[in-house]
RNA sequence: CGGCCAAUAGCUCAGUUGGUUAGAGCGCCUGAUUGUGAUUCAGGAGGUCGCGGGUUCAAAUCCCGUUUGGCCGCCCA
């Protein structure tokens, strides 16, 4: 009988486990901080009526659905995004919601199309969206949200540039569009401003010329417009030379005023200036888009646009509700975002799950070995038991290289005799003797989380540089700083949120270059966290008090 | 959908006027006096040369068809 070639679709993937550790770490990270804004999850059947699916799909995109009749016959599709199913909820539930209604969904969608170079059939959405309020604050909250998740994926160099569409119908009524079909060719053109430049807009839009709408004058003054932020990064200047620009619109000021507020919002909300770019060329190229539109890119890997994107569209939801249902929300590239940090040598390396792999000696030590994999499992810690007590120890540890498991217990008849197992670490090949009831300890001493973002609840020996306090959890507790002796210089404590701006703000200017790195320590209780720095202080007498 | 290119071991590929039993590197498995991995040495497994047809004494090699993959364009973001 002929074998069955193993093989796969085109535009589909598989996930093998060294790149699927690292992506749910990442996935899990991002959803931490979608549900530190108070968001719930949400998950919608894959399978929809097509009718349903469709929507307001035009007839290009109708093409580029999964599309099929089920065994009962219904005319059914794969899921091509999820906005449309989060518009069904809205509308079938209506009542049982509490509004806002705020959700997060992750999941994969399909689409039908070519696939290319990062454009596959199958892939990953992850969307998160406030329904039911027009109020600007939701805007604010998701630019305030696009930030918190890069920072909890300790990405440097980011960049978010928003816009607001109503300043954009502002100068549609500038200069005399009415045409919206039009208009939206136009904005299209305008979303690829970043990929083929000024000239290759002016190209694109000369195009659009010929159909009419338009005359030369307009084409420079869309030009003209889109150059206003050029050369600034002072934001509220670049909003008043938008509103100049705009004046006597009663649309371009409305947008003006919205992009004002939200950016004050945004800031109020602890987003950095410099991290914030009001830019008149992000527009989105999708037509459903109202208000506010922001993209986010890093400015270390450009190449790979925007990783994570949203606006305000304030139509789209409101297809299965009988009254129009305003909406704001982001929608993360997470293929994107991947690819770009992995560029960046910014994905944690973890290839396992395990910490450390307990091997088994051999079949008269099977026992001890399976006892030691189960203490160290209810202390907690991910121990995986090699199961072939047959095989030979240097099987066993290159099973555990090969898997990248940075830890291996030992434990043979002369180990069992006494009590202990030694503990391999096959980073450098150090091995150390140690008692059973001490082993989960010596473990949690020994294991560097490959990935830097783990908040451990302590951390020893931190380089006293200016990046990676951003790493420090938004915890509280108790740190300490020191010199290039490893001397304590100073110790100090923070409530709860504030561990890492304290210690940046501990030392004065001329301090700083005495401290050569820092060790923390996770405290929930802020009064003991302050006892004890107290303790610690009257006991050495540190430098800087 | 249109154009160009490719397809030989798990992976990357060599194999040239058609000629014995199709090769290399990497990877994988086993072993090098029995308690130590990613280095070294020895050995081993693994291929109907994408599939179908044709030309020929003889095809991985030449011809036709077909399928799959890649790049460019169209489309989509």
């Amino acid at each position: 009988m002929a074998r069955i070639q193993p093989k796969i679709l085109k535009g589909f993937r598989d996930y093998l486990p060294e790149v699927m550790v690292p992506r749910t770490r990442l996935l899990r990270r991002i959803a931490e901080v979608f549900e530190r804004f108070g968001f719930e999850p949400l998950d919608t059947p894959s399978v929809e009526y097509a009718e349903i699916l469709l929507g307001k799909a035009g007839p290009e995109a109708e093409k580029l659905f999964y599309r099929f009749n089920d065994q009962g016959g219904r005319d059914v599709a794969l899921r091509y995004e999820l906005t449309v199913s989060l518009a069904r909820v809205i509308g079938q539930y209506k009542t049982d919601l509490v509004k806002p209604f705020k959700r997060y969904q992750m999941g994969p969608v399909w689409r039908a199309e070519s696939p290319a170079k990062g454009r596959f059939r199958e892939f990953w959405q992850c969307d998160v969206d406030i329904v039911g309020t027009d109020s600007l604050l939701a805007d604010a909250e998701c630019i305030a949200i696009d930030h918190a998740v890069m920072r909890a994926l300790n990405v440097p160099n980011y960049l978010i540039r928003f816009n607001n569409r109503k300043v954009f119908r502002g100068l549609q009524a500038r200069i005399g569009i009415s045409d919206s079909e039009t208009m939206n060719s136009i904005m299209r053109s305008v979303d690829k401003f970043d990929k083929v430049g000024e000239n290759g807009v002016r190209k694109e839009l000369e195009a659009i010329i010929g159909n009419g709408g338009f005359g030369e004058k307009g084409l420079e003054t869309i030009l003209e417009f889109l150059k206003l932020a050029e050369g600034t990064s002072d934001n509220s200047a670049c909003i008043d030379a938008l509103e100049q620009f705009l004046s006597g619109t009663e649309m371009g000021q409305r947008g003006c005023a919205e992009l004002r507020e939200v950016l004050g919002s945004a800031q109020a909300l602890g987003v950095p200036d410099d991290v914030l770019q009001i830019d008149p060329t992000i527009v989105r190229g999708l037509d459903y888009y109202t208000g506010t539109v922001f993209e986010t890119f890093l400015k270390d890997a450009p190449q790979f646009g925007s990783v994570m994107s949203g606006g305000r569209y304030d139509g789209l939801i409101g297809i299965f509700s009988s009254e129009e249902v305003p909406a704001v929300g982001i929608s993360v590239g997470i293929d994107r975002l991947i690819a770009a940090l992995e560029e960046l040598k910014l994905l944690p390396d973890a290839r396992a799950s395990a910490a450390v792999l307990v091997s088994v000696f051999g079949t008269e030590t099977v026992d001890y070995s399976l006892k030691i994999a189960g203490d160290l499992r209810r202390a907690g810690i991910n121990a995986e038991l090699y199961l072939d007590p047959k095989a030979k120890l240097a099987k066993q540890l290159k099973y555990a290289s090969r898997k990248g498991i940075p830890l291996v217990v030992i434990a043979g008849p002369e180990e069992e005799k006494d009590g202990s197992c030694s503990l391999r670490l096959m980073s450098n090949g150090e091995q150390m003797q140690v008692k059973i009831e001490n082993l989960a300890q010596a473990v949690q001493d020994n294991y560097v989380d490959p990935d830097p973002n783990a908040a451990t609840g302590r951390s020893w020996d931190w380089e006293f540089a200016e990046d990676m306090f951003d790493r420090v959890p938004a915890v509280g507790g108790v740190y300490l700083l020191r010199n290039a002796q490893h001397e304590v210089l100073k110790c100090g404590w923070a409530s709860y949120g504030k561990l890492s701006e304290t210690i940046r703000e501990s030392v004065s200017g001329e301090q700083r270059a005495e401290v050569a790195t820092f060790d923390w320590y996770e405290i929930r209780d802020d009064n003991l966290s302050q006892m004890l720095a107290q303790f610690i202080n009257e006991k050495l007498q540190p430098k800087f008090g």
